[in-house]
RNA sequence: GCGAGAGUGGCGGAACGGCAGACGCGCUAGGUUCAGGACCUAGUGCCCGCAAGGGUGUGGGGGUUCAAGUCCCCCCUCUCGCACCA
C-alpha cells in the first residue's frame, strides 16, 4: 500500500464510537454529512477518465419495492468503487413522471395528478436516500416538468420535420381499460403490458414515428452491443424480423386489378394454386362483386376482422378460408387460381396477400387439404424422388425445380434468384427486403403526457407549433373522467388555436404522447439538465455518451431499449451527438423472489426496503442484496440470510471495538515496524488476496457476491490472527495491523457506507472514507515459501506435500514417488507417465504389469 | 415448433481443464451466560467404518484427456423469449 497522505486528526475525536452497531443512529448521521457536503456531485475532474453509471429511472408510483433496492444498490457499488478507482463518474437519478398511474390515482381521488407525482418523488427520493445511494441530485430529471417535457415536443417536431413522425389512419390496438392506444410493443399475448386487459383492435387517426426508416441500422448494430446480454440482442433481432424475399405482382382476372405478394420462396412460383387475402385486404370488397353469396361472404370477413390479430394468429386456432369468386393471374404461367380470405393473413405484415404453395408449405399444405384445394409439387428432393407418391406433407427443404418450364433442373437457391430477376425485367416483380418491425404509435387519447405540438387546421392540415412557442404546456384543472378521448378534447382553452401557417382558426391536437417517448432520450439530458437552449449540448453528450454501464429490468429488452436506440441514431443523424448507441455495457438484473415466490400481497409475503432499513440499516440490506447472487441471477430473499449480512457487520464492528488501541494516536511509519513474522505475513496474504479478489470481481466479473464473501475471509483471517497474537506482538505490529484494518474499511465502503465512514473517521480521519483511493495489491505479497502439492495415482487424491513454491518438475517428481501415502496405489504397477504441474499437483498414471 | 439460458449439499451459491462444494444460511457439539439472545471454538455432500481409512458424488448416457462441473456428441428437465411473418 501507499504512502500515508490522509489528515489524521489529534487524539480529540478518537473512538466516541457507541459499543453496539447501531446502524439507526449512524446512518442518518452519515446521510446528512454527506447532503450538507453536496458529497456525489458529478465531477470537479475532467482529466480523468468519465466513466456513466446508469440505473434505469423509476415510475414515481410513491414507494420503493425490493427491485428498486437490487438495481440502485447494483449501480450504488460500481458507481463508488469506480469513484475509489479514480474515474470521473456520472450517475443520475430522476423520474418517469407522465403516465396514467397519476391520472386514476386523480379519477379515483380526485387528487392532482401534479400534486401526486411530485409528493410521490418526494418519498420516493427519502427512500433513495435512506439508502445512501450516491447520485448527483442536481441534475434530476422530472420528465412531467415543463423544462424536460419542452425538449420532447422539440424532438417530435424535429422529428415532424424530417418526415419521420406522421398522422394517418390505421388500425390500432385499443386497451378498454386504460382507454387508450397502445405501441405493438406495449401488445403482450394480446394483452395491455400495463393492465393485462385484453386488447382491441380498432380504426384512428394516430401519430406514428418512422422507426421502420431505422430497421436496418438498429439490426446491423446490434454487432456493436458486445456488452449486451446476448438474450436481448436476439430478442431485439426477433422484434426487428428482417426477411429476405420477393414481390410477385399477380393480376385478377375478374377486375383487372394488380395483387402483389411477397414471398421468401420465388423459386415455389409455378406451385402456387390459391391465393389469400386478408380480411382488411382493399381489393376484398371489388372482388365481391357481383357474387351471388357475396353477403354472406361479407359477414364471414367482417368476423375475421374482428377477432383481434393475436387471436388470429394463435398457433392454435383453426386456419379459415372463404372463396371470394375472383381468380388470380399468375405472371409465370399466366395459370389463374382462385382467391380467398383466410384469417390467419395479416394484413400488417407484407402486403397482406399470401399465394398458395400447399407442396412446399406446411401451413398451406393443411389448407389445401381442408379446402380441397390442388397440390402442385415443384422442387424435388435430392435423396428421394418425391414425384413418386403423393405428399404426407409439405417438402419445405431446398432441391431441385420440376414443372417449372424453363426453370427445370435449377437448384432452389439458383432458382429464388432466376426467377426473380425474371420477373424484374418484365416488371411483374423484384427482390425485396421486408421487417416485422412496425411504426411505433406514439400518440395517447391520455391527459397526463406530454402534448403533441401539433395544431390541426381544417386548411392546412397538421401544423407544427412554432418552437418559439414551446413548451405547449398540459393546462392545470383539467376535471378527469373515464371518456373516450383525451380530456384535453374538452378544455375549450387548449382546444383553441389559430393556424401558424394562415392564421386562420385551428383546433389544437389533443393527443398526448406515449411515455416511452420521455424516457428514450432522459439518458442525455443527464449530461446537461439545466440546459435551455436545446435539449442538451453537444459538448456534454459527447462527452458522457454512451452509457457506460446501464442497469435494469429485462422487461424492456425491446421496448424502452430499442426505442433509445432509435433516438440515439436519429440524434446522431440530425448532428446533436457523436454517439451511434446509447448504452455500451448492459446488466439485466434478475427479479427479487421469497420463498421461491414473486413478492405479492395476497401471499403475504412482502418485504418492503422500508423494514429493511428500519430494522438492520441500510448497509446490511444492501449488503445481502448483493451477496445473496450474482446481479443477473434471479434472487430469492431470506430472513436469515439478512441476519448473516448482519452479523457480519457486527463481527466488523466488533474488531475495531476490540482492538481500538490500535488506532490509538502513532508517530511511527510503516518502516519503523519490525520485520513480519509468520502470522503476520500469512495475514498480509490474506489482505492482498482480498483485495486482488474484490478488484476483479467488481471490475470485471460483477460479481459482487463473491467480493463480499472474499471480504469475509478476509475479516475471519484477522479475527484468526487476533485470537494467535498476543498484547506485545499486537503493540509492536500496530502500524502494520492499523493499515490491514484500514483496508478492510476501504473496501468495503462501497457495499456498506455507512458503518465505514463511521468507522473510518472514528480511526482519527478528517475526509471520508468514499474519497479514499482503491488500494492497489501487490503480488509479491501473495507469493508463498512453500505450497502444498496434490499427488494423484490414476486422477485420484492419494497424498499430499508441502514443497518449495519455486520446485520445479523434476523435484515434484522424486518428491512424489518417494511419497508413503502414495506406494501402496503403486504397488505390483509399473508406471507409465507422470504429469507434474508445479504450485499444483502430481498425477501418476500406473497400470498392472508390464 | 424455433431461439436463448440454466440444471452442483438441507438452502443461497463458489470453483484459469488440475484437491468439487469458497463464502453465507441452516444444523450438531462444546464454551460463555441465572436464563434466553448475542458471542466464541470445532464439525457438517452422501455411503461403509469406533477409528484410521475406503468408496462414491456436479440431471442421464457416450466421448476427448494423464486429469472433465468445466471441452465435444446425444438425451431428459426447467426458465425465458418468439411463435401461422408468408
Amino acid at each position: 500500500m501507499g504512502d500515508k497522505k490522509r489528515n489524521i486528526k489529534g487524539s480529540g475525536g478518537l473512538w466516541e464510537m457507541k459499543e453496539e452497531y447501531s446502524p439507526k443512529q449512524i446512518e442518518p448521521k452519515w446521510q446528512n454529512y454527506w447532503r450538507e457536503q453536496n458529497f456525489h456531485r458529478t465531477g470537479g475532474d475532467e482529466g480523468k477518465q468519465k466513466y456513466y453509471v446508469l440505473e434505469m429511472f423509476p415510475y414515481p408510483s410513491g414507494k420503493l419495492h425490493m427491485g428498486h433496492m437490487r438495481v440502485y444498490s447494483i449501480g450504488d457499488v460500481l458507481a463508488r468503487f469506480l469513484r475509489m478507482r479514480g474515474y470521473n463518474v456520472l450517475h443520475p437519478m430522476g423520474w418517469d413522471a407522465f403516465g396514467l398511474p397519476a391520472e386514476n390515482a386523480a379519477i379515483e381521488h380526485g387528487v392532482d395528478p401534479g400534486q401526486w407525482t411530485n409528493s410521490n418523488i418526494a418519498a420516493m427520493k427519502e427512500q433513495q436516500d435512506a439508502l445512501a445511494l450516491s447520485y448527483d441530485w442536481e441534475r434530476e430529471v422530472t420528465t412531467c416538468h415543463p423544462d424536460y417535457y419542452r425538449w420532447n415536443q422539440w424532438l417530435f417536431l424535429l422529428f415532424f420535420k424530417n418526415g419521420l413522425a406522421y398522422k394517418r389512419k390505421a388500425p390500432v390496438n385499443w386497451c378498454p381499460s386504460c382507454q387508450t392506444v397502445l405501441a405493438n410493443e406495449q401488445v403482450e399475448n394480446g394483452a395491455c403490458w400495463r393492465c393485462s386487459s385484453a386488447v382491441a383492435p380498432r380504426e384512428l387517426e394516430q401519430w406514428f414515428l418512422k422507426i421502420t426508416d431505422y430497421a436496418q441500422r438498429l439490426l446491423d448494430d446490434l454487432k456493436l452491443l458486445e456488452g449486451w446480454p446476448q438474450r436481448v440482442r436476439v430478442m431485439q433481432e426477433n422484434w426487428i424480423g428482417r426477411s429476405e424475399g420477393t414481390d410477385i405482382v399477380f393480376t385478377v382476372q375478374e377486375t383487372g386489378d394488380e395483387l402483389t405478394v411477397f414471398t421468401t420462396r420465388p423459386d415455389t412460383l409455378f406451385g402456387v394454386t390459391y391465393m389469400v387475402l386478408a380480411p382488411e385486404h382493399p381489393l376484398v370488397g371489388k372482388l365481391l362483386e357481383g357474387n351471388p353469396r357475396a353477403a354472406e361472404i361479407r359477414r364471414i370477413v367482417q368476423e375475421m376482422s374482428r377477432e383481434s390479430e393475436i387471436d388470429r394468429t394463435a398457433a392454435d386456432t383453426e386456419k379459415v378460408g372463404v372463396l371470394t369468386g375472383g381468380h388470380a393471374v399468375n405472371p409465370v404461367n399466366g395459370e389463374a387460381v382462385p382467391i380467398l380470405v383466410g384469417n390467419y393473413v395479416l394484413m400488417s405484415y407484407g402486403t397482406g396477400a399470401v399465394m398458395g404453395v400447399p407442396a412446399h408449405d406446411q401451413r398451406d399444405f393443411l389448407f389445401a387439404k381442408e379446402y380441397d384445394l390442388p397440390i402442385r409439387l415443384v422442387i424435388n428432393s435430392l435423396q428421394t424422388n418425391l414425384q413418386a407418391t403423393p405428399l404426407a406433407e409439405a417438402y419445405e427443404e431446398p432441391g431441385v425445380l420440376v414443372n417449372s418450364d424453363q426453370f427445370d433442373g435449377l437448384p432452389s437457391e439458383e432458382a429464388i434468384k432466376a426467377v426473380t430477376d425474371w420477373l424484374a425485367s418484365n416488371g411483374k416483380g423484384n427482390h425485396r427486403v421486408r421487417y416485422r418491425l412496425r411504426d411505433w404509435l406514439i400518440s395517447r387519447q391520455r391527459y397526463w403526457g406530454t402534448p403533441i405540438p401539433i395544431i390541426n387546421c381544417a386548411a392546412c392540415g397538421p401544423v407544427p407549433v412554432q418552437e418559439s412557442e414551446l413548451p405547449v404546456l398540459l393546462p392545470g384543472g383539467i376535471s378527469l373522467c373515464d371518456n373516450q378521448q383525451s380530456p384535453l378534447a374538452d378544455n375549450a382553452a387548449f382546444l383553441q388555436a389559430t393556424c401558424p401557417k394562415c392564421g386562420g382558426e385551428a383546433r389544437r391536437e389533443t393527443d398526448t404522447m406515449d411515455t416511452f417517448f420521455c424516457s428514450s432520450w432522459y439518458y442525455v439530458r443527464y449530461t446537461d439538465p439545466q440546459q435551455d437552449k436545446l435539449p442538451f449540448s453537444k459538448e456534454s453528450a459527447d462527452y458522457w455518451l454512451p452509457v457506460d454501464q446501464y442497469i435494469g429490468g429485462i422487461e424492456h429488452a425491446v421496448l424502452h431499449l430499442l426505442y433509445s436506440r432509435f433516438f440515439t441514431k436519429f440524434l446522431y443523424d440530425q448532428g446533436l451527438s457523436s454517439a451511434q448507441e446509447p448504452f455500451q455495457r448492459l446488466l439485466a438484473q434478475g427479479m427479487v423472489y421469497k420463498d421461491g415466490a414473486k413478492m405479492s400481497k395476497s401471499k403475504g409475503n412482502v418485504v418492503t426496503p422500508d423494514e429493511i432499513i428500519a430494522r438492520y440499516g441500510a448497509d446490511t440490506g444492501r449488503l445481502f442484496i448483493l451477496f445473496a447472487a450474482p446481479p443477473e441471477k434471479d434472487l430469492d430473499w431470506n430472513d436469515q440470510g439478512v441476519e448473516g449480512s448482519y452479523r457480519f457487520l457486527r463481527r466488523v464492528w466488533r474488531l475495531f471495538q476490540q482492538h481500538r488501541d490500535i488506532f490509538t494516536p502513532v508517530t511511527e511509519t510503516v518502516s519503523s515496524t519490525p520485520a513480519l513474522g509468520k502470522k503476520e505475513e500469512t495475514l498480509r496474504r490474506a489482505c492482498h488476496a482480498s483485495l486482488k479478489r474484490v478488484t476483479v470481481d467488481i471490475e470485471e466479473r460483477f460479481n459482487f457476491n463473491t467480493a463480499i464473501s472474499a471480504i469475509m475471509e478476509f475479516v475471519n483471517a484477522l479475527y484468526i490472527y487476533m485470537n494467535e497474537c498476543n498484547g506485545d506482538e499486537k503493540k509492536s505490529y500496530r502500524p502494520f495491523l492499523r493499515e490491514i484494518m484500514e483496508t478492510v474499511v476501504i473496501i468495503l465502503a462501497p457495499f456498506a457506507p455507512h458503518i465505514t465512514e463511521e468507522l473510518w473517521q472514528s480511526c482519527g480521519y478528517t475526509t471520508s472514507v468514499h474519497r479514499q483511493a482503491w488500494p492497489a495489491y501487490n503480488p509479491n505479497y501473495l507469493l508463498v515459501d512453500e505450497v502444498e502439492v496434490v499427488v494423484q495415482v490414476n486422477g485420484k487424491v492419494r497424498g499430499r506435500m508441502l514443497v518449495p513454491t519455486a520446485a520445479g518438475e523434476d523435484e515434484l517428481l522424486e518428491a512424489a514417488r518417494g511419497h508413503e501415502k502414495v506406494q501402496p496405489f503403486l504397488d505390483g504397477k509399473k508406471i507409465k507417465k507422470i504429469i507434474a504441474v508445479p504450485g499444483k499437483l502430481v498425477n501418476i498414471v500406473a497400470a498392472d504389469g508390464n
